[in-house]
DNA sequence: AGCCTGGGTTGAATCGATTCGACCACGAGG
DNA sequence: CCTCGTGGTCGAATCGATTCAACCCAGGCT
């Protein structure tokens, strides 16, 4: 069933049908009646691809998600989820890309094959391929996260290195000396993941400012590996007191390293983070941290990309965001010695 | 830069470009290599709108999930990623669909608008209008999940009445008995969400075999709702020794009323359910639980997709999993009255 | 009465591919 | 020498929309 279908149940040509379809043109209030009610009657709704066609944009985003085979964290889940709820508010639909490397080819059906008007990229490092090559093509994007040269391009981020100074501030000014950072994995800090440098970058601001001593490690991103990573801090410094961390999905292990070691948070160890914003909550006990508004990046990078793709030219423009720390019960004083 | 564009360049017809792509007739070596030197040197891609617009096909595939406002669990993320996955491999781009009811802006768009080849559906309800209207349409469609009348489509699922029953009997073989169910939340078992249905009958069934007193609750599906929940089943049946449940979210929850009480798992109170497979694993202690392998699931939801794209008169398969529970250390002999 | 204006409608071109039938040249076979 | 077959190529139709230019006709103005 196409408009020529319509047009001709309705006894008027297919532009007048597009015309009313579209309301571009006036079209006399009898006949649009009748032809909408042809519409209705056959549920008739025009082929994507046709219009996608001749109008040049498809009306359909591309998310590029980290390749399925690692689990999602709960923060890229809340991005995800906020871009395509906004997406939809918008009237428009996403495209999934699961691509890691640049050279995949889902990732190159979807910046070359003209099958969405923009893309949103997540899991951004300091200097990334996608980035580079979505450089290079007239597609639109944005980025949630940044490289170590964002000028130039529209993105999102959360300002790791300026939260970890704080939460280092934050621990000082509770009398911790020792005090420990958590990191992402030691494969993504390698690979120059963002947050992971930059982490660590306000992990060593906090630390010589304050005239603390510092450990920092890597961590695999789940529970195990948490585990693992906190019962060997405990073993080879004892003397730290606190940890701060990105690593939400370590969490969960951490807290039980500590508990199997005889622990207790807060009162013998304090534990701050930056993440999502419904995980701290969630968490047990509330977790004190820097919590990520998910769902306004999400939907502010979409903000982003519809302004890229209405004025492609125009200047790209960015969001840092900031959040303070929310005070809940997961850090306090130090123990006494 | 279009298929014209290419033939120009090289001294040929549109068409013949277009059977070096698809080989679909034969070209001879020497204009072939020529053609393809310039689609090399062009970058060129076909327009995928274009080609679906021809072909009828857009190797898309749509995936309706659940409405980004309510979190996924980590069973049905597992699924989401193993669909993108699986379709991956195949040359299969996704688009996501957040709908929650029937007349869903989303859902309309990807059932009506012909911008996908087929549908994989999640979180089924006994009586669903997602999939009644699927049925009265021509587009493919794939169920993970079943509604009470799945016979006429193709679906996966988990057998989660047979699973439960399983459990409630591991139970009574290690001496429990009272017991619990924790369900999913009331709404999604008021509104006919399946699996909370199906898990409610195997319980009674178990219970009734084997003579024990069963109370069943529902719970929200995040920690601090399992969390409350369990804190009110302490209260109110004092002599439960064990729980099952279906609802992954709400495990850390029922762990941390159940250390707030007293109650040491699996000493004095066991735990054993249907979760995701990493779910299980990653839980502290280690889930005595029936592994659902979300894996592979989503990868035979989409292969059974691509059977119905291909053949949409053939008779619709379908695929109920009934994994063996897996023995950790969550469940243990009753304690002595 | 003739002309102009403009709302309403239409036909045709266009977007970028795929594919069918036709055509051409060349070599084999009668 | 003529015909037939075939590998290779091309032209044109087609998919289903949008949109521009043209046209028609009714009403207002001089």
């Amino acid at each position: 069933m196409n408009i020529g279908e319509i047009a001709r149940r309705a006894g008027v040509s297919r532009s007048t049908v597009s015309y009313v379809l579209s309301g571009k043109r006036a079209v006399s209030e009898p006949t649009r009646q009748r032809i909408q009610a042809v519409i209705d009657e056959l549920d008739y709704r025009p082929n994507a691809n046709a219009r996608a066609l001749k109008e040049g944009r498809t009306r359909t985003l591309g998310l590029v998600i980290p390749p399925a085979s690692q689990r999602l964290t709960d923060m890229q889940l809340g991005f995800v989820a906020s871009v395509v709820e906004a997406a939809a508010r918008a009237d428009l639909d996403v495209l999934l890309s699961p691509s890691g490397g640049d050279h995949d080819r889902s990732f190159e059906r979807i910046v070359t094959g003209r099958r969405v008007d923009g893309v949103i990229l997540m899991e951004i490092r300091l200097e990334d391929d996608r980035v580079a090559r979505l450089r290079r093509s007239p597609l639109p994007f944005v980025t949630i996260g940044r490289t170590a040269e964002p000028a130039g391009t529209s993105w999102v981020d959360v300002d790791y290195e300026g939260l970890i100074a704080r939460c280092v501030h934050h621990l000082a000014d509770l009398g911790h000396r020792h005090i420990a950072l958590v990191n992402r994995s030691a494969e993504l800090v390698a690979a120059g993941y963002g947050p992971g440098h930059r982490a660590l970058a306000g992990f060593g601001q906090g630390v010589t400012e304050r005239g603390l001593t510092g450990v920092d490690l890597c961590c695999g991103d789940d529970a195990s590996a948490g585990e693992a990573a906190m019962t060997r801090l405990l073993a080879t410094h004892p003397d730290v007191t606190a940890v701060a961390t990105i690593n939400e999905a370590a969490l969960p292990g951490l807290q039980r390293a500590l508990e199997a070691e005889g622990r207790q948070v807060p009162r013998d160890f304090s534990v701050i983070g930056v993440a999502a914003a419904h995980w701290a909550e969630d968490f047990h006990p509330p977790l004190t941290a820097a919590d990520v508004p998910t769902l306004d990046m999400g939907a502010e990078a979409v903000a982003l990309l519809l302004e890229r793709i209405a004025a492609p030219t125009a200047a790209p423009r960015h969001h840092l965001y900031r959040p303070p720390i929310s005070l809940r019960a997961s850090a306090a004083p130090a123990p006494p010695r």
